[in-house]
RNA sequence: CGGGGUGUAGCGCAGUCCGGUUAGCGUAUCUGCUUUGGGAGCAGAGGGUCGCAGGUUCGAAUCCUGCCACCCCGACCA
Protein backbone atom coordinates (compact mmCIF):
# COMPACT_ATOMS: atom_id res chain seq x y z
CA UNK A 1 0.00 0.00 0.00
CA UNK A 2 2.16 2.90 -1.30
CA UNK A 3 1.42 6.09 1.45
CA UNK A 4 0.39 9.11 -1.20
CA UNK A 5 -2.58 8.56 -3.59
CA UNK A 6 -2.27 11.07 -6.87
CA UNK A 7 -5.13 12.88 -8.36
CA UNK A 8 -3.36 13.86 -12.03
CA UNK A 9 -5.79 13.41 -14.99
CA UNK A 10 -4.09 10.01 -16.47
CA UNK A 11 -3.88 7.91 -13.93
CA UNK A 12 -7.56 9.48 -12.58
CA UNK A 13 -9.41 6.06 -12.10
CA UNK A 14 -6.77 4.49 -10.52
CA UNK A 15 -6.73 7.41 -8.15
CA UNK A 16 -10.96 7.11 -7.40
CA UNK A 17 -10.27 3.21 -7.27
CA UNK A 18 -7.58 3.68 -4.52
CA UNK A 19 -9.05 6.29 -3.06
CA UNK A 20 -12.47 4.65 -2.63
CA UNK A 21 -10.71 1.61 -0.80
CA UNK A 22 -8.47 3.41 0.71
CA UNK A 23 -10.83 5.03 2.66
CA UNK A 24 -12.85 2.64 3.05
CA UNK A 25 -15.73 3.28 1.64
CA UNK A 26 -16.15 0.21 -0.49
CA UNK A 27 -14.41 -3.27 -1.88
CA UNK A 28 -14.73 -4.89 -4.78
CA UNK A 29 -16.91 -7.80 -4.33
CA UNK A 30 -16.86 -11.68 -5.40
CA UNK A 31 -19.82 -11.09 -8.03
CA UNK A 32 -18.53 -9.32 -11.14
CA UNK A 33 -19.38 -6.02 -11.27
CA UNK A 34 -20.70 -5.77 -7.77
CA UNK A 35 -19.65 -4.19 -4.79
CA UNK A 36 -18.91 -4.32 -0.60
CA UNK A 37 -20.17 -0.74 0.77
CA UNK A 38 -18.32 -0.90 3.70
CA UNK A 39 -19.40 0.61 7.15
CA UNK A 40 -17.96 3.82 6.83
CA UNK A 41 -19.26 4.00 3.23
CA UNK A 42 -22.72 3.04 4.21
CA UNK A 43 -22.43 5.51 7.23
CA UNK A 44 -21.70 8.77 4.06
CA UNK A 45 -24.98 6.77 2.20
CA UNK A 46 -27.31 6.63 5.54
CA UNK A 47 -26.96 10.50 5.93
CA UNK A 48 -27.66 11.07 2.12
CA UNK A 49 -30.35 8.76 2.33
CA UNK A 50 -32.01 10.22 5.33
CA UNK A 51 -31.64 14.28 4.29
CA UNK A 52 -33.38 12.99 0.83
CA UNK A 53 -36.14 10.98 2.53
CA UNK A 54 -36.63 14.02 5.03
CA UNK A 55 -36.65 16.36 1.60
CA UNK A 56 -39.72 13.59 -0.16
CA UNK A 57 -41.69 13.64 2.66
CA UNK A 58 -41.96 17.68 2.97
CA UNK A 59 -42.89 17.30 -0.83
CA UNK A 60 -45.73 14.90 0.17
CA UNK A 61 -43.78 11.68 -1.02
CA UNK A 62 -44.24 8.80 1.12
CA UNK A 63 -42.41 5.57 0.83
CA UNK A 64 -43.30 2.05 0.09
CA UNK A 65 -41.77 -1.31 -1.50
CA UNK A 66 -42.39 -3.59 -4.74
CA UNK A 67 -41.15 -7.05 -5.75
CA UNK A 68 -37.34 -7.45 -6.95
CA UNK A 69 -38.70 -9.57 -9.51
CA UNK A 70 -40.46 -8.65 -12.58
CA UNK A 71 -42.15 -11.14 -15.35
CA UNK A 72 -40.57 -11.05 -18.47
CA UNK A 73 -43.89 -10.31 -20.48
CA UNK A 74 -43.97 -6.91 -17.98
CA UNK A 75 -41.51 -5.65 -19.53
CA UNK A 76 -42.62 -6.16 -23.44
CA UNK A 77 -45.54 -3.69 -22.36
CA UNK A 78 -43.83 -0.31 -23.10
CA UNK A 79 -41.72 -0.54 -26.07
CA UNK A 80 -39.29 1.89 -25.91
CA UNK A 81 -38.60 0.86 -22.37
CA UNK A 82 -37.61 -3.11 -23.21
CA UNK A 83 -35.69 -1.54 -26.21
CA UNK A 84 -33.54 0.67 -23.36
CA UNK A 85 -33.52 -1.90 -21.02
CA UNK A 86 -33.19 -5.50 -22.30
CA UNK A 87 -29.50 -5.20 -23.29
CA UNK A 88 -28.49 -5.35 -19.47
CA UNK A 89 -30.62 -7.34 -17.44
CA UNK A 90 -30.29 -10.14 -15.42
CA UNK A 91 -32.94 -13.36 -15.73
CA UNK A 92 -33.98 -15.65 -13.35
CA UNK A 93 -34.98 -18.78 -15.17
CA UNK A 94 -35.08 -21.67 -12.54
CA UNK A 95 -36.06 -21.93 -9.37
CA UNK A 96 -34.10 -25.03 -7.62
CA UNK A 97 -30.44 -26.79 -7.62
CA UNK A 98 -29.85 -30.24 -6.85
CA UNK A 99 -26.95 -32.59 -6.51
CA UNK A 100 -25.00 -32.78 -9.77
CA UNK A 101 -24.88 -36.85 -10.64
CA UNK A 102 -21.36 -37.63 -10.40
CA UNK A 103 -21.54 -36.02 -7.03
CA UNK A 104 -19.12 -32.88 -7.66
CA UNK A 105 -21.00 -30.33 -6.46
CA UNK A 106 -24.55 -28.55 -7.34
CA UNK A 107 -25.92 -27.68 -10.41
CA UNK A 108 -29.38 -26.06 -11.47
CA UNK A 109 -32.33 -28.62 -11.80
CA UNK A 110 -33.41 -28.41 -15.33
CA UNK A 111 -36.66 -29.80 -14.41
CA UNK A 112 -37.75 -26.48 -12.14
CA UNK A 113 -37.52 -23.99 -14.83
CA UNK A 114 -39.97 -20.68 -14.67
CA UNK A 115 -43.06 -20.98 -17.00
CA UNK A 116 -42.03 -17.62 -17.33
CA UNK A 117 -38.93 -15.98 -16.48
CA UNK A 118 -38.01 -13.05 -13.80
CA UNK A 119 -36.24 -10.09 -14.48
CA UNK A 120 -34.40 -8.94 -12.09
CA UNK A 121 -35.48 -5.40 -11.76
CA UNK A 122 -33.44 -2.58 -13.42
CA UNK A 123 -35.69 -0.21 -12.64
CA UNK A 124 -39.40 -0.71 -11.45
CA UNK A 125 -41.90 1.51 -14.06
CA UNK A 126 -43.55 -1.69 -15.09
CA UNK A 127 -44.19 -3.85 -12.21
CA UNK A 128 -45.21 -0.44 -10.02
CA UNK A 129 -47.60 0.42 -12.74
CA UNK A 130 -49.04 -3.06 -13.05
CA UNK A 131 -49.82 -2.55 -9.51
CA UNK A 132 -51.24 1.12 -9.76
CA UNK A 133 -53.60 0.07 -12.12
CA UNK A 134 -55.55 -1.87 -9.36
CA UNK A 135 -55.16 1.18 -7.67
CA UNK A 136 -56.47 3.70 -9.54
CA UNK A 137 -60.15 4.68 -10.82
CA UNK A 138 -61.23 7.74 -10.73
CA UNK A 139 -59.69 11.10 -10.32
CA UNK A 140 -60.22 10.29 -5.89
CA UNK A 141 -57.72 8.42 -6.12
CA UNK A 142 -55.06 10.70 -7.58
CA UNK A 143 -52.26 11.60 -7.42
CA UNK A 144 -50.32 9.13 -5.80
CA UNK A 145 -47.25 10.36 -4.65
CA UNK A 146 -44.44 6.63 -3.74
CA UNK A 147 -41.04 6.35 -3.18
CA UNK A 148 -39.03 3.19 -2.83
CA UNK A 149 -36.07 2.50 -1.98
CA UNK A 150 -34.50 -0.34 -3.22
CA UNK A 151 -31.61 -1.88 -4.83
CA UNK A 152 -31.90 -2.93 -8.59
CA UNK A 153 -29.49 -4.46 -11.40
CA UNK A 154 -27.96 -3.51 -14.63
CA UNK A 155 -25.62 -5.62 -16.39
CA UNK A 156 -22.87 -3.03 -17.54
CA UNK A 157 -19.95 -4.05 -19.16
CA UNK A 158 -18.02 -2.06 -17.47
CA UNK A 159 -18.31 -1.12 -13.79
CA UNK A 160 -16.42 1.03 -11.62
CA UNK A 161 -16.87 1.13 -7.66
CA UNK A 162 -20.04 3.56 -6.64
CA UNK A 163 -20.18 5.25 -10.07
CA UNK A 164 -21.66 1.80 -12.70
CA UNK A 165 -22.15 -1.14 -10.45
CA UNK A 166 -24.01 -4.24 -11.62
CA UNK A 167 -25.94 -4.18 -8.26
CA UNK A 168 -26.55 -0.42 -6.58
CA UNK A 169 -28.73 1.05 -4.03
CA UNK A 170 -31.18 4.23 -4.83
CA UNK A 171 -34.65 5.89 -4.64
CA UNK A 172 -37.19 5.73 -7.68
CA UNK A 173 -40.33 7.93 -7.36
CA UNK A 174 -42.97 6.93 -9.16
CA UNK A 175 -46.26 9.48 -9.31
CA UNK A 176 -49.34 8.88 -10.83
CA UNK A 177 -51.01 12.33 -11.84
CA UNK A 178 -54.91 13.19 -12.86
CA UNK A 179 -53.58 16.10 -15.69
CA UNK A 180 -50.31 16.83 -17.70
CA UNK A 181 -49.88 20.03 -16.13
CA UNK A 182 -49.70 18.51 -12.64
CA UNK A 183 -47.10 15.91 -13.53
CA UNK A 184 -44.98 18.40 -15.09
CA UNK A 185 -44.79 20.53 -12.19
CA UNK A 186 -44.17 17.08 -10.28
CA UNK A 187 -41.34 16.22 -12.58
CA UNK A 188 -39.65 19.64 -12.39
CA UNK A 189 -40.45 19.98 -8.59
CA UNK A 190 -38.60 16.96 -8.06
CA UNK A 191 -35.08 17.64 -10.26
CA UNK A 192 -34.96 20.74 -8.19
CA UNK A 193 -34.96 18.69 -4.87
CA UNK A 194 -31.95 16.48 -6.45
CA UNK A 195 -30.41 19.80 -7.59
CA UNK A 196 -30.57 21.19 -3.63
CA UNK A 197 -29.68 18.09 -1.55
CA UNK A 198 -26.63 18.15 -4.14
CA UNK A 199 -25.94 21.89 -4.11
CA UNK A 200 -26.41 22.25 -0.37
CA UNK A 201 -25.68 19.07 1.17
CA UNK A 202 -23.17 17.47 -1.27
CA UNK A 203 -21.44 20.47 -1.76
CA UNK A 204 -21.35 19.84 -5.43
CA UNK A 205 -22.64 22.96 -8.00
CA UNK A 206 -25.01 21.02 -10.72
CA UNK A 207 -26.42 22.40 -13.72
CA UNK A 208 -30.20 21.44 -14.45
CA UNK A 209 -31.67 20.95 -18.04
CA UNK A 210 -33.07 18.50 -20.08
CA UNK A 211 -31.94 15.74 -22.07
CA UNK A 212 -32.18 15.79 -26.11
CA UNK A 213 -34.40 12.86 -27.35
CA UNK A 214 -31.04 10.86 -28.22
CA UNK A 215 -30.24 10.58 -24.14
CA UNK A 216 -33.83 10.47 -23.05
CA UNK A 217 -34.82 7.89 -20.61
CA UNK A 218 -36.39 5.00 -22.07
CA UNK A 219 -40.19 5.77 -22.56
CA UNK A 220 -40.49 9.57 -21.09
CA UNK A 221 -41.21 12.30 -23.18
CA UNK A 222 -38.97 14.39 -21.07
CA UNK A 223 -36.18 13.78 -18.87
CA UNK A 224 -34.79 16.38 -16.73
CA UNK A 225 -31.11 15.89 -15.07
CA UNK A 226 -28.53 17.59 -13.06
CA UNK A 227 -25.37 17.40 -14.26
CA UNK A 228 -21.93 17.70 -11.98
CA UNK A 229 -17.94 18.19 -13.28
CA UNK A 230 -15.76 16.18 -11.50
CA UNK A 231 -12.03 17.02 -10.76
CA UNK A 232 -10.47 15.68 -14.45
CA UNK A 233 -13.01 17.22 -16.12
CA UNK A 234 -15.67 14.58 -16.84
CA UNK A 235 -19.39 15.25 -16.73
CA UNK A 236 -21.37 13.12 -14.17
CA UNK A 237 -24.99 12.66 -14.44
CA UNK A 238 -25.72 13.18 -10.91
CA UNK A 239 -29.93 12.88 -11.03
CA UNK A 240 -33.13 12.59 -13.51
CA UNK A 241 -36.58 12.92 -13.12
CA UNK A 242 -38.53 11.47 -16.23
CA UNK A 243 -41.85 12.84 -17.21
CA UNK A 244 -43.44 9.64 -18.36
CA UNK A 245 -46.77 11.51 -19.78
CA UNK A 246 -49.34 8.56 -20.48
CA UNK A 247 -46.92 6.00 -21.84
CA UNK A 248 -46.73 3.60 -19.15
CA UNK A 249 -50.56 4.15 -18.22
CA UNK A 250 -51.48 3.41 -22.10
CA UNK A 251 -49.00 0.11 -21.61
CA UNK A 252 -50.66 -0.76 -17.93
CA UNK A 253 -54.05 0.49 -19.11
CA UNK A 254 -54.15 2.24 -16.33
CA UNK A 255 -57.70 4.89 -17.06
CA UNK A 256 -59.52 6.84 -14.34
CA UNK A 257 -62.68 8.53 -14.02
CA UNK A 258 -62.36 12.60 -14.57
CA UNK A 259 -63.89 14.76 -12.45
CA UNK A 260 -66.08 15.48 -15.53
CA UNK A 261 -67.41 11.95 -15.85
CA UNK A 262 -64.71 10.75 -18.77
CA UNK A 263 -62.37 8.23 -18.66
CA UNK A 264 -58.69 9.22 -19.76
CA UNK A 265 -55.49 7.88 -18.74
CA UNK A 266 -53.35 8.48 -15.92
CA UNK A 267 -50.22 10.92 -16.10
CA UNK A 268 -46.88 9.20 -14.98
CA UNK A 269 -43.49 11.10 -13.96
CA UNK A 270 -40.37 8.86 -12.28
CA UNK A 271 -37.56 10.26 -10.50
CA UNK A 272 -34.34 8.54 -8.77
CA UNK A 273 -30.90 9.13 -7.07
CA UNK A 274 -28.19 6.16 -6.18
CA UNK A 275 -25.19 5.53 -4.73
CA UNK A 276 -23.56 6.95 -7.93
CA UNK A 277 -24.32 10.58 -5.07
CA UNK A 278 -21.52 8.94 -3.62
CA UNK A 279 -19.04 8.55 -6.88
CA UNK A 280 -19.84 12.06 -6.95
CA UNK A 281 -19.34 12.99 -3.55
CA UNK A 282 -15.67 11.47 -3.85
CA UNK A 283 -14.42 12.87 -6.85
CA UNK A 284 -15.82 16.23 -6.94
CA UNK A 285 -14.01 17.11 -3.68
CA UNK A 286 -11.08 14.74 -2.43
CA UNK A 287 -7.18 15.54 -2.69
CA UNK A 288 -4.02 13.81 -2.80
CA UNK A 289 -4.96 13.24 0.72
CA UNK A 290 -7.54 11.56 0.53
CA UNK A 291 -11.53 12.32 0.81
CA UNK A 292 -13.05 15.46 1.48
CA UNK A 293 -16.69 15.40 3.01
CA UNK A 294 -18.59 17.78 3.53
CA UNK A 295 -19.86 18.59 7.54
CA UNK A 296 -23.15 18.05 6.53
CA UNK A 297 -23.03 14.57 5.34
CA UNK A 298 -19.52 13.66 7.47
CA UNK A 299 -20.46 10.12 9.50
CA UNK A 300 -18.13 11.83 11.74
CA UNK A 301 -17.49 15.33 12.07
CA UNK A 302 -14.95 15.84 14.40
CA UNK A 303 -12.11 13.27 15.89
CA UNK A 304 -10.08 14.13 18.93
CA UNK A 305 -6.40 12.73 18.89
CA UNK A 306 -4.67 12.90 21.98
CA UNK A 307 -0.44 12.86 21.96
CA UNK A 308 1.05 11.68 24.90
CA UNK A 309 4.34 9.61 25.75
CA UNK A 310 3.42 7.83 28.86
CA UNK A 311 0.55 6.23 30.46
CA UNK A 312 -0.15 8.61 33.41
CA UNK A 313 -0.21 11.79 30.61
CA UNK A 314 -3.19 10.22 28.75
CA UNK A 315 -4.97 9.61 31.97
CA UNK A 316 -4.42 13.42 32.29
CA UNK A 317 -5.70 13.78 28.73
CA UNK A 318 -8.71 12.01 28.82
CA UNK A 319 -9.65 14.49 32.26
CA UNK A 320 -9.41 17.24 29.72
CA UNK A 321 -10.97 15.30 26.88
CA UNK A 322 -14.06 13.77 27.46
CA UNK A 323 -16.03 16.89 28.90
CA UNK A 324 -14.52 18.44 25.30
CA UNK A 325 -15.80 15.59 23.45
CA UNK A 326 -18.90 15.76 25.96
CA UNK A 327 -19.76 19.57 25.13
CA UNK A 328 -19.67 19.33 21.15
CA UNK A 329 -21.65 16.50 21.15
CA UNK A 330 -24.16 18.49 23.35
CA UNK A 331 -24.02 20.74 20.18
CA UNK A 332 -24.74 17.81 17.71
CA UNK A 333 -21.66 16.66 16.36
CA UNK A 334 -20.81 13.50 16.23
CA UNK A 335 -17.35 13.18 18.31
CA UNK A 336 -14.58 10.20 17.97
CA UNK A 337 -12.23 10.27 20.30
CA UNK A 338 -9.32 8.41 18.99
CA UNK A 339 -7.63 6.69 22.26
CA UNK A 340 -5.84 4.11 20.21
CA UNK A 341 -2.51 3.34 21.65
CA UNK A 342 -1.34 0.97 18.82
CA UNK A 343 -0.53 3.78 16.38
CA UNK A 344 1.45 7.46 16.47
CA UNK A 345 -0.34 10.31 16.43
CA UNK A 346 1.06 11.37 13.32
CA UNK A 347 -0.73 8.24 11.51
CA UNK A 348 -3.80 8.80 12.69
CA UNK A 349 -4.03 12.11 10.78
CA UNK A 350 -2.75 10.71 8.39
CA UNK A 351 -5.73 8.23 8.29
CA UNK A 352 -8.45 10.75 9.04
CA UNK A 353 -7.47 12.78 6.97
CA UNK A 354 -7.47 9.95 4.50
CA UNK A 355 -11.24 9.78 5.46
CA UNK A 356 -12.47 12.73 5.06
CA UNK A 357 -13.35 13.18 8.67
CA UNK A 358 -13.88 17.63 8.37
CA UNK A 359 -12.33 18.65 11.40
CA UNK A 360 -9.69 17.25 14.06
CA UNK A 361 -8.58 17.99 17.35
CA UNK A 362 -5.13 17.73 18.88
CA UNK A 363 -4.77 17.71 22.56
CA UNK A 364 -0.86 17.11 24.28
CA UNK A 365 1.25 17.53 27.19
CA UNK A 366 1.69 20.95 25.44
CA UNK A 367 -1.71 21.70 25.18
CA UNK A 368 -2.25 21.09 29.30
CA UNK A 369 -0.01 23.50 30.38
CA UNK A 370 -0.77 26.38 27.89
CA UNK A 371 -4.84 25.37 28.36
CA UNK A 372 -5.05 25.15 24.36
CA UNK A 373 -5.97 22.58 21.97
CA UNK A 374 -4.92 22.15 18.31
CA UNK A 375 -7.73 22.84 15.63
CA UNK A 376 -7.08 21.50 12.43
CA UNK A 377 -9.27 21.39 9.19
CA UNK A 378 -9.50 19.01 6.48
CA UNK A 379 -10.51 21.37 3.66
CA UNK A 380 -7.81 23.34 3.64
CA UNK A 381 -5.27 21.65 5.97
CA UNK A 382 -4.97 25.03 8.04
CA UNK A 383 -3.81 24.20 11.61
CA UNK A 384 -4.55 26.45 14.44
CA UNK A 385 -4.12 26.96 18.64
CA UNK A 386 -7.28 27.91 20.32
CA UNK A 387 -8.06 28.25 23.92
CA UNK A 388 -9.68 25.51 25.19
CA UNK A 389 -12.75 27.11 26.10
CA UNK A 390 -13.14 28.63 22.64
CA UNK A 391 -13.18 25.49 21.13
CA UNK A 392 -16.20 24.40 20.63
CA UNK A 393 -17.58 27.64 19.40
CA UNK A 394 -14.46 27.53 17.03
CA UNK A 395 -15.84 24.35 16.18
CA UNK A 396 -19.03 25.29 15.23
CA UNK A 397 -18.25 28.19 13.31
CA UNK A 398 -15.93 26.50 11.47
CA UNK A 399 -18.58 23.38 10.44
CA UNK A 400 -20.37 26.02 8.26
CA UNK A 401 -17.03 27.88 7.15
CA UNK A 402 -15.77 24.58 5.68
CA UNK A 403 -19.15 23.20 4.08
CA UNK A 404 -19.23 26.38 2.60
CA UNK A 405 -15.68 26.67 1.41
CA UNK A 406 -16.00 23.61 -0.50
CA UNK A 407 -19.05 24.29 -2.56
CA UNK A 408 -17.49 27.86 -3.11
CA UNK A 409 -13.89 25.75 -4.20
CA UNK A 410 -16.00 23.03 -6.33
CA UNK A 411 -18.16 26.28 -8.64
CA UNK A 412 -14.71 27.88 -9.14
CA UNK A 413 -13.31 24.64 -10.78
CA UNK A 414 -16.31 24.53 -12.87
CA UNK A 415 -16.38 28.24 -13.30
CA UNK A 416 -12.94 28.17 -14.19
CA UNK A 417 -13.66 24.31 -16.74
CA UNK A 418 -16.17 25.59 -18.67
CA UNK A 419 -16.16 27.15 -22.08
CA UNK A 420 -17.77 29.25 -24.30
CA UNK A 421 -16.92 27.93 -28.18
CA UNK A 422 -18.33 28.59 -31.95
CA UNK A 423 -15.79 26.98 -33.31
CA UNK A 424 -15.30 22.91 -33.84
CA UNK A 425 -11.65 22.66 -33.61
CA UNK A 426 -11.57 25.12 -30.51
CA UNK A 427 -14.27 22.75 -28.99
CA UNK A 428 -11.98 19.39 -29.75
CA UNK A 429 -9.38 20.84 -28.03
CA UNK A 430 -10.85 21.91 -24.77
CA UNK A 431 -12.24 18.42 -24.43
CA UNK A 432 -8.46 17.37 -24.52
CA UNK A 433 -8.51 18.82 -21.28
CA UNK A 434 -11.82 18.64 -20.17
CA UNK A 435 -15.15 20.66 -18.92
CA UNK A 436 -17.68 21.73 -19.81
CA UNK A 437 -18.48 23.31 -23.79
CA UNK A 438 -21.54 25.48 -24.09
CA UNK A 439 -21.89 25.52 -27.74
CA UNK A 440 -24.37 25.78 -30.66
CA UNK A 441 -26.24 22.75 -31.61
CA UNK A 442 -28.95 22.44 -34.95
CA UNK A 443 -31.32 20.27 -32.50
CA UNK A 444 -30.96 17.12 -34.76
CA UNK A 445 -30.12 13.53 -33.59
CA UNK A 446 -27.39 13.48 -36.99
CA UNK A 447 -25.89 16.23 -35.83
CA UNK A 448 -25.54 15.11 -31.98
CA UNK A 449 -24.18 11.40 -32.86
CA UNK A 450 -21.51 12.76 -35.39
CA UNK A 451 -19.93 14.65 -32.96
CA UNK A 452 -20.41 12.01 -30.21
CA UNK A 453 -18.60 9.84 -32.81
CA UNK A 454 -16.00 12.33 -33.67
CA UNK A 455 -15.18 13.95 -30.53
CA UNK A 456 -16.71 11.27 -27.53
CA UNK A 457 -18.45 14.15 -25.75
CA UNK A 458 -21.94 14.06 -25.66
CA UNK A 459 -24.78 16.79 -25.04
CA UNK A 460 -25.09 16.65 -21.27
CA UNK A 461 -28.64 18.63 -21.08
CA UNK A 462 -30.06 21.13 -22.57
CA UNK A 463 -29.66 23.71 -19.68
CA UNK A 464 -32.91 25.47 -17.98
CA UNK A 465 -31.96 29.00 -17.29
CA UNK A 466 -29.70 29.58 -20.25
CA UNK A 467 -31.01 32.31 -22.63
CA UNK A 468 -31.74 32.42 -26.18
CA UNK A 469 -28.86 33.57 -28.27
CA UNK A 470 -29.40 33.20 -31.79
CA UNK A 471 -26.08 31.30 -33.64
CA UNK A 472 -25.06 28.71 -35.76
CA UNK A 473 -24.13 24.66 -34.69
CA UNK A 474 -20.52 24.21 -34.10
CA UNK A 475 -20.79 21.09 -37.11
CA UNK A 476 -23.27 22.20 -39.27
CA UNK A 477 -23.52 25.99 -39.41
CA UNK A 478 -27.37 25.12 -39.32
CA UNK A 479 -29.43 27.62 -37.15
CA UNK A 480 -29.79 27.41 -33.35
CA UNK A 481 -31.34 29.41 -30.82
CA UNK A 482 -29.54 28.22 -27.86
CA UNK A 483 -26.46 26.66 -26.65
CA UNK A 484 -26.29 23.45 -25.27
CA UNK A 485 -24.14 21.68 -22.81
CA UNK A 486 -21.36 19.62 -24.10
CA UNK A 487 -19.02 17.15 -22.10
CA UNK A 488 -16.95 13.40 -22.21
CA UNK A 489 -19.39 12.25 -19.54
CA UNK A 490 -18.89 9.18 -17.19
C1' C B 1 -18.71 -8.46 -27.30
C1' G B 2 -13.68 -6.36 -29.76
C1' G B 3 -8.36 -4.73 -28.42
C1' G B 4 -4.50 -4.93 -24.58
C1' G B 5 -2.70 -6.70 -19.91
C1' U B 6 -2.34 -9.48 -15.28
C1' G B 7 -2.94 -13.97 -12.02
C1' U B 8 3.20 -15.98 -6.99
C1' A B 9 1.74 -14.77 1.44
C1' G B 10 -3.75 -10.18 3.75
C1' C B 11 -2.10 -6.16 0.15
C1' G B 12 1.73 -4.52 -3.62
C1' C B 13 5.34 -6.95 -6.52
C1' A B 14 10.30 -9.61 -8.39
C1' G B 15 11.52 -14.30 -10.39
C1' U B 16 9.06 -16.81 -16.15
C1' C B 17 12.50 -14.95 -21.99
C1' C B 18 17.16 -19.03 -21.00
C1' G B 19 13.55 -25.30 -16.38
C1' G B 20 17.92 -26.98 -11.59
C1' U B 21 19.57 -25.26 -3.86
C1' U B 22 14.89 -24.83 1.08
C1' A B 23 10.43 -19.59 -4.06
C1' G B 24 12.12 -14.19 -2.72
C1' C B 25 11.36 -8.69 -1.61
C1' G B 26 8.37 -4.52 0.31
C1' U B 27 4.31 -3.82 3.35
C1' A B 28 0.85 -5.67 6.79
C1' U B 29 0.45 -9.30 11.09
C1' C B 30 2.47 -11.36 15.99
C1' U B 31 6.38 -10.92 20.25
C1' G B 32 10.03 -7.91 22.91
C1' C B 33 12.57 -3.31 23.94
C1' U B 34 13.00 1.78 22.71
C1' U B 35 9.66 5.55 20.76
C1' U B 36 4.94 8.99 20.59
C1' G B 37 3.14 17.39 18.39
C1' G B 38 2.65 14.49 10.90
C1' G B 39 2.34 7.82 8.28
C1' A B 40 8.52 5.18 14.16
C1' G B 41 13.37 2.16 14.90
C1' C B 42 15.86 -2.37 16.00
C1' A B 43 15.71 -7.68 16.84
C1' G B 44 12.99 -12.04 16.19
C1' A B 45 8.62 -15.05 14.49
C1' G B 46 4.42 -16.85 11.72
C1' G B 47 2.16 -16.89 6.94
C1' G B 48 2.55 -20.04 -0.08
C1' U B 49 -2.16 -26.01 -3.49
C1' C B 50 3.12 -20.02 -7.59
C1' G B 51 -5.26 -19.01 -10.90
C1' C B 52 -7.28 -24.28 -12.33
C1' A B 53 -6.68 -28.95 -15.17
C1' G B 54 -3.77 -31.83 -18.19
C1' G B 55 0.99 -32.68 -20.78
C1' U B 56 6.61 -32.64 -21.70
C1' U B 57 10.94 -33.68 -18.39
C1' C B 58 15.30 -37.01 -13.89
C1' G B 59 13.32 -32.18 -12.34
C1' A B 60 8.17 -27.07 -13.90
C1' A B 61 6.29 -20.68 -10.85
C1' U B 62 9.34 -21.09 -15.46
C1' C B 63 8.11 -24.90 -21.55
C1' C B 64 3.29 -26.82 -24.28
C1' U B 65 -2.33 -27.36 -24.54
C1' G B 66 -7.05 -26.20 -22.65
C1' C B 67 -9.98 -23.60 -19.21
C1' C B 68 -11.13 -19.80 -15.46
C1' A B 69 -10.85 -15.11 -13.09
C1' C B 70 -9.70 -10.09 -12.73
C1' C B 71 -8.00 -5.14 -14.55
C1' C B 72 -7.47 -1.29 -18.40
C1' C B 73 -9.23 0.85 -23.23
C1' G B 74 -13.53 0.77 -26.55
C1' A B 75 -19.09 -0.16 -27.41
C1' C B 76 -23.28 0.39 -23.40
C1' C B 77 -24.99 3.00 -19.09
C1' A B 78 -27.36 6.19 -13.37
Amino acid sequence: MSKGITSRAENYSQWYNELVIKADLADNSAVRGCMVIKPYGYAVWEKMQAQLDRMFKETGHVNAYFPLFIPKSFFSREASHVEGFAKECAVVTHYRLKNSSDGKGIVVDSDARLEEELIVRPTSETIIWNTYKDWIQSYRDLPILINQWANVVRWEMRTRLFLRTAEFLWQEGHTAHADREEALAETVKMIDVYADFVEKYMAVPVIKGVKTEKERFAGALETYCIEALMQDGKALQAGTSHFLGQNFARAFDVKFATREGTLDYVWATSWGVSTRLMGALIMAHSDDRGLVLPPKLAPIHIVIVPVYQKTEQMARLVETILPLKKELEDKGWTVKFDDRDTVKPGFKFAEHELKGIPVRIAVGPRDMENGTVEIARRDTLEKQTCPIEEAVNKVTCLMDEIQENIFRKAQEFRKANTFQTDSYEEFREILEKGGFIMAHWDGTNETEERIKEETKATIRCIPLDTPEENGKCILTGKPSRQRVLFARSY
